[in-house]
DNA sequence: ACTCACATGTAAAGAGTTACATGATTTT
DNA sequence: AAAATCATGTAACTCTTTACATGTGAGT
């Protein structure tokens, strides 16, 4: 299940060109598939080599033509059977929790910096999933309701966590590196 | 922030062998960076070709040589530098919640087969994360204890979430896909 | 004057996964 | 008898990221 097979997905509920699908996974998956440009457009064209995907040209002017692309049958199908198959795994790969595991080599500024910045940017997802659970586009799609649902749970349990725990290791941080001398030995 | 540079960081707390970093992965960073064999041999070649790590050998009979690694001065301070310039992203890749998106595509049991086996993977990680941090043997690292509990709280938060709203999902799928023929138009 | 939205793509580099290859010892 | 632990690695493949390349029109 990679970026090619979430174009199908994309694909069977609309027919789109490249551009929509880009944005199509920046307001849907943001919070857990990210896929820019340089991953889509190729996937497309491999898609469209394997007849799973057909596109129609429209012409425009001073722009580039604008390829629309729909699933075919075999397409469908292909979806179809990759979600039948696939197993459902949940990766994460995170700097940022690397670089709290090696806090102590952090300067305690530097550490509430990155602790504040990741706060802010949980922040803005959340707020980004709370507009978009507002649409109601996706009537009928219980699954988005489900996944949206899903990120803010965990999202608000990610803030709360650095909230409530983050003073805790800053002072552990600064212990260690200046530790005191009044000491029991 | 890659695999090579989470094995300088495994390699600035103790020498180790490849084996013992990919031992030392799955104890630690499991739930959040996770590498094999594949990419950690390659990586502590290349970290010797460029003088960041050093190797004895280690002469074992019915064995191969085992080869100590150990971090450089040259080596320390790459690590220093890394995780003081690294941005601290946190990715997640999700196929699992690319199946809960499209639900209404799986059939009813799959479904619940699939959330089922999620959770049961969370409960394990759950249980590990809560043995690990039983150890004392990070004393003085203040970071991996908060990496643990942050493990713990949004893992915990996930499993939550799913048993309190996983059957509401199943029940909509079974909804869109069997309409009852009673319903207000 | 600048940035955002529209619209397409390629090429090179970088990273990670999977399968292969070997093989004794210990535990279940 | 099978599986896990110890111990190394390579080769092929897949996949993604980043930077480049091009250009208009509308809004601030």
């Amino acid at each position: 299940m990679d970026v090619k097979e979430l174009c199908l997905g994309v694909l069977s509920m609309n027919e789109a060109t490249g551009y929509d699908i880009k944005k199509y996974f920046e307001k849907s998956f943001r919070h857990f598939f990210a896929a820019g440009y340089g991953s889509i457009y190729p996937a497309l064209a491999d898609l469209s080599k394997k007849g799973l995907v057909e596109c129609r040209e429209q012409a425009q002017d001073k722009r580039p033509d604008k390829k629309i692309y729909q699933l075919t049958d075999k397409g469908r199908e292909a979806f179809r059977q990759a979600i039948t198959k696939a197993k459902p795994r949940h990766k994460i790969r995170s700097q940022y929790l690397v670089l709290m595991y090696f806090a102590h080599m952090l300067s305690p500024d530097r550490l509430r910096d990155i602790m504040f910045e990741r706060v802010k940017e949980i922040e803005e997802l959340i707020e980004w999933l709370e507009e978009g659970s507002q649409e109601d586009q996706h009537r009928g799609m219980p699954g988005v309701e489900f996944t949206i649902g899903f990120g803010l749970h965990t999202l608000k349990a990610a803030r709360d966590y650095i909230r409530e725990h983050g003073d805790e290791l800053i002072t552990g941080v600064e212990e260690r590196q200046h530790p005191t001398t009044l000491r029991v030995a």
